[in-house]
DNA sequence: GTCTATAATTTGATAGAC
DNA sequence: GTCTATCAAATTATAGAC
């Protein structure tokens, strides 16, 4: 018995804060009026400022909550115990459908922590949660020297591994109009990729 | 003798638009205002409503400016008569050397159009240089037929060609801090993707 | 063309009734 | 907790002198 509510309305809070969510995403902090939010949420200014006090304190709540989708997954695949190819489709498979249910996402944090980096360094991301990438680096080299995988810099292959996972959501806008693509074979694509991405990097490198 | 300047110091509305790029690209369109853009070229506002009537006269100069540095490479590869794999590398050495002057094209440009897709459309995009990708992958098709390169979706190929090229400019802020590499080193490894990228396709579609 | 001063508008935030 | 009304601050835009 984990959820208490038994009705199916919201509370106010709640309905602030997926409101919020909605309206920081889809427009970014700065173009965001907390009036939108207060029409989304079907309640007035007011009581947004007694639930959280500013604007920076609801956006804040917001861009945290956001944040925590998008990056604990890049720490996964460095924490997981597995074989590399494996690791490798798990880390696609886990994004895809993470950015499948929020395609703003990647490109909402992005910009935000572009915006403002400083702010999200000291304010937003802990030193508990910093990713240590070493491990999985580490184990790349490993499969190098063994010889199942050939020569690449662990570093590259990371970067390339993220570009193809992420970017086709990053540039979802661009994609769907510059190769004319309804909203639909898009998400087929992604939906294709969870298995295009893995075979498409173990093709490149396994020996 | 195509240009005429013979001094060093920028026309007024040269300098006028240097800030503006500097302040939207950074900043974004919501967040820029007027007066830093007025600092930043070492004038007063009234001068800015003077040459640009209004805010968003001056931004549609500017993004029409950036997107066109962004695009028409795009376009390139869809036009450019050569073997495919000379294709490739040519688009990423292009892209990569455009990106690694301005790094904060390809977020800039991405986030403005998911901000305001129709505006984009209707008002910045000319019919005129719509994107034709149709030849790039009958060549993709034909290549796969004639056996020199494995089977695979030409539209999920030229995705990935594109994500590996782009994405690392637009993460860079990740990147740097996830991976503690001071700017330097990441414009290293910019550098070295010219070369690394076209190998890591070409090596996971020859046969 | 360029400036100072100011108007007009937008927007975040608060006071106070219910 | 929730609302209406209002204030205060920030920001775009203009008027008018030089």
């Amino acid at each position: 018995m984990v959820k208490k509510k038994k009705q199916q309305t919201l509370s106010t809070e709640d309905k602030i804060l997926a409101a919020a969510r909605k309206v920081f995403t889809t427009k970014g902090k700065a173009a965001a009026r907390m009036q939108d939010i207060a029409d989304e949420a079907g309640i007035n200014k007011a009581l947004l400022h007694y639930y959280f006090r500013d604007k920076n304190k609801l956006f804040d709540t917001i861009f945290l909550a956001e944040a925590k989708k998008f990056f604990p997954r890049i720490n996964m695949i460095f924490e997981l115990e597995a074989p590399l190819f494996e690791k490798i489709e798990k880390f696609v498979a886990e994004y895809v459908d993470e950015m499948r249910i929020n395609p703003y996402l990647p490109l909402f944090v992005l910009n935000e922590i572009n915006h403002d980096p400083k702010r999200f360094l000291q304010k937003i991301w802990g030193k508990g949660t910093m990713p240590k990438p070493e491990k999985f680096l580490q184990q790349l080299d490993s499969e190098i020297k063994k010889g199942t995988i050939r020569k690449i810099q662990p570093m590259q292959l990371l970067m390339n591994m993220i570009s193809l996972t992420i970017f086709p959501f990053v540039a979802e806008p661009m994609f769907t109009y510059v190769l004319r693509m309804p909203d639909k074979k898009f998400d087929e694509l992604m939906e294709q990729r969870k298995v295009e991405i893995p075979q498409f990097i173990i093709a490149s490198i396994k020996k």
